[in-house]
DNA sequence: CATATGACGATAT
DNA sequence: AATATCGCCATAT
């Protein structure tokens, strides 16, 4: 068949992928607040796929704007490699207010912010 | 199609 | 407590 007849429909571009739906979550992420990789797959749908968020971000954060250094792993620290741009995560945070201890740890029962709605 | 690779997370040593 | 291993799963090659 073609696209002319009354039945045709178009693929589905894009249904939902789960990178998407990371995207749009990590963008809603409050100023001074973090969340986690975790959280954020749980609530894109895929409690299992912490690790693609971090790929996502790593991939592509910058270029869409996203306020990539609001995500920080499940112990409240931050993931990124010494050397590449945990410094800067760091930084930025702090001045948006969040607080890390002296062995560079985010207090999560304060400053995390859960995706699923409940603050 | 087969492997390799992680900005993770949970468990085992 | 610190490190190693394993499960996961989207991309890369």
């Amino acid at each position: 068949m073609n696209r002319h007849q009354p039945n045709f429909s178009m693929p589905d571009p894009l249904p939902d992928p789960f990178s998407r739906r990371v995207k749009r979550i990590i963008r809603r992420i409050p100023r001074g607040r973090v969340t986690t990789y975790g959280m954020i797959a749980a609530d894109a749908g895929n409690p299992r796929a912490a690790r693609q968020v971090g790929w996502i971000l790593h991939a592509s954060a910058r270029k869409h704007g996203l306020p990539w250094h609001r995500v920080v792993n499940r112990n409240g620290r931050v993931s990124v490699r010494r050397g590449d741009g945990d410094d800067i995560q760091k930084q930025l945070l702090e001045k948006e207010g969040v607080v890390f201890d002296e062995n560079g740890v985010i207090d999560l029962a304060v400053f995390a912010w859960f995706p699923s709605g409940l603050t």
